[in-house]
RNA sequence: GGGGGUGUAGCUCAGUUGGUUAGAGCGCCGGCCUGUCACGCCGGAGGCCGCGGGUUCGAGUCCCGUCACUCCCGCCA
């Protein structure tokens, strides 16, 4: 007989009555009659019951065993009578009638508990990562992440896409994150870099003529954490494929990420969730902006904004006449039904406006075929029609406003549209909600410094070439760049392209680069355009975040076996850690300097 | 770097207007219990109330500072 089992512990049925097994996992739970003891033993696979009476002379050993220790147990299978079968569980109609046990590893007290889905902190969740891993929701977790990437893997290779590796000590790339880098001890004085994403890598594979790349891929970025955002590092669907148009892209990778969505849509839920059909919508950005005053819109929600400028140019109103005058705008959030809402609520969200730092968020309610609310005497006649009109509100509902700049006020517009969404309820549960984000702007100008940057990825294709760069308002060139979009979560951008080495120089001339600058900078990709470049795009989902939207979990340590707590430190292993002297010589380092000194000029 | 929240037993939490001995559930230890499956019953141990300072006759509770964790902004696709 197998040393440690001959069965898992979630596979004992009835057939096996009265043949001896072994099996071993963890003591899930004990229940001890005195005379007469109960042990589920947990495995990956399940749990099964297991029993032991007094007339047993190692019935001690079991008893005095704590939860969480590792046994060996073997004996028969025994049916359950009737009126004891637990229909809860796959094993619940037999038991394992311990003959022989072996503690294979005593537990210690334990800083959490496993057989309890109950919260405990995250700092000691993290430390005894292995323990909260044990524990059934986090451990169906990461199963599911493992299945999704083998789902994936499978449906990318299925569309012909080829799997490569990257290196991972590498130079500095492009991205715009800070890099991780590492000390080189062959080369005094300088660095690798960790890829903050293989882009550059993935291109050069197109330009060596593999026509379609994907890779499971980590990236690196130094950047602080968000609840959907870890540091440290994080694990794209990086792909890229030759001689494409950007529906080509999007018609390749559709069906793979629906196909993941709808194939895990049940997990953990008693009914499937909906899944956007393929071909996804497309918004292009500008629409994203004014509709839904995001470029990651939520379309569960079903309201949209609508830009009523013209309804209080001229008006009597001077706050919002004088900002229209002067070329601002004002964005109407429709709040259907909100006319039932209580004075609080509108007092509420006008708070919660000035905590984003504007003025109040002003509203009319409709009631009697005429407007209400503090503004409502400047919105009459004419004005109140052509509102009605462009929101498509009537008798109780209600609308809010935010105006301004127009960046800011599309943007303050989006977040008040999420907050009237779920405050009234409106947000449709049980759904992926896809879309695309399309024809994103080349070039942005920087508030601050008033100067054209790049608004995404510099590597894009412009729309239109060379001859849109040279023509027109660098302000105006859209670019072959994309968001995919699920649920107001970005899962990824990408993008067409420039795969021209002179449109990249007078691109990057436009975002203030000379030519030196782009030839030393990007010298991998650079050299390889002059020498036969096929146009090429792709994208790179993240492959996290889909786990976390299709387990529905609102954090992404949820879905990552071994994460890093919000400062970028593994808890667990004690990284970062201080290394010595020694060490830092080998690498031709000094001594570190205190903390605070990053700040000063030497 | 900035803002919000939290910090009380091994774990999860309660703790009234500042009041005398800081509680509960789970876990742990001991006792009873032969059909439970979140077993039940009885008893027990376990507390720098994050840390430091202050106000007060008296602080878990109020004030100031600080640290840790977390969420958000900045940052980052």
């Amino acid at each position: 007989m197998h040393p440690y089992r001959t069965h898992t512990c979630g596979e004992l049925r009835e057939d096996l009555a009265d043949e001896t097994v072994r099996l071993s996992g963890w003591i899930h739970r004990k229940r001890d009659h005195g005379n007469l003891l109960f042990v589920d033993l947990r495995d990956q696979f399940g749990i099964t019951q297991c029993v032991i009476d007094t007339s047993s002379p190692i019935f001690s050993t079991v008893e005095d065993a704590r939860l969480e220790s590792v046994l060996t147990v073997t004996g028969p299978v025994v049916k359950r009578s009737a009126e004891t079968v637990n229909a809860a569980i796959p094993t619940g109609h037999v038991e394992v009638q311990i003959g022989q046990v072996n503690v294979e590893n005593p537990a210690e007290l334990l800083p959490l508990q496993v057989n309890s889905d109950e919260d405990t902190g995250e700092e000691i969740r993290l430390r005894y990562r292995y323990l909260d891993l044990r524990r059934e929701k986090v451990a169906r977790n990461i199963l599911l992440r493992n299945d999704v990437i083998a789902s994936i893997r499978r449906r990318m290779i299925e569309g012909g896409f080829k799997e490569f590796q990257t290196p991972i000590l590498t130079a500095s790339s492009p991205e715009g994150a800070r890099d991780y880098l590492v000390p080189s001890r062959l080369h005094p004085g300088k660095f690798y870099a960790l890829p903050q994403a293989p882009q550059q890598f993935k291109q050069l594979l197109m330009v060596a003529g593999f026509d379609k790349y994907f890779q499971i891929a980590p990236c690196f970025r130094d950047e602080d954490a968000r609840a959907d955002r870890s540091p440290g590092e994080f694990y794209q669907l990086d792909f890229e494929m030759a001689y494409v148009t950007q529906d080509d892209v999007f018609a390749a990778i559709e069906p793979v990420i629906a196909g993941v969505f709808e194939e895990f849509a049940g997990f953990g839920r008693d009914a499937a969730w909906s899944v956007t059909p393929t071909p996804f919508p497309r918004i292009p950005y500008a629409e994203a902006l004014l509709k839904y005053g995001s470029d990651k819109p939520d379309l569960r929600n079903p309201i949209e904004i609508a830009d009523v400028a013209e309804v209080f140019a001229g008006s009597d109103f001077k706050i919002f006449a004088g900002l229209v005058a002067k070329g601002g705008t004002v964005r109407a959030i429709p709040a259907p039904g909100g006319g039932a809402q209580p004075r609080s609520w509108f007092d509420g969200l006008n708070d919660w406006a000035r905590g984003e730092g504007a003025p109040g968020l002003g509203y009319i309610v409709f009631e009697g075929g005429e407007g209400k609310g503090p503004i409502a005497k400047f919105v009459a006649g004419e004005r109140l029609a052509r509102l009605k009109e462009l929101t498509g509100l009537g008798d109780g509902d209600a609308v809010f406003f935010s105006a301004g700049d127009p960046d800011d006020a599309a943007e303050l517009a989006g977040k008040a549209r999420t907050r009237i969404g779920t405050d009234l309820g409106l947000v449709a549960g049980g759904r992926y909600d896809f879309c695309w984000i399309v024809d994103y702007p080349m070039y942005e100008r920087d508030r601050d410094t008033g100067k054209i940057e790049f608004s995404h990825n510099p590597f894009s294709m412009p729309q239109g070439g060379l001859e849109a760069l040279e023509g027109q308002d660098p302000l105006d060139v859209l670019a072959w760049q994309y968001d995919i979009v699920c649920n107001g979560v970005e899962l990824s951008s990408g993008a067409i392209r420039n795969h021209r080495p002179d449109i990249m120089v007078k691109a990057f001339e436009i975002a203030g680069y000379d030519r030196e600058t782009v030839e030393r900078e990007f010298a991998g990709m650079f050299n390889a355009f002059r020498f036969g470049a096929p146009p090429h795009g792709g994208s790179a989902p993240g492959i996290d975040r889909i786990v976390m939207l299709i387990a529905d979990e609102p954090n992404i340590r949820e879905v990552i076996a071994f994460p890093m707590n919000q400062r970028a430190e593994d808890l667990m292993m004690g990284a970062p850690a201080e290394v010595d002297d020694t060490r830092l010589r080998e690498l031709h380092l000094r001594k570190v300097l205190p903390k605070g000194a990053e700040k000063a000029k030497d």
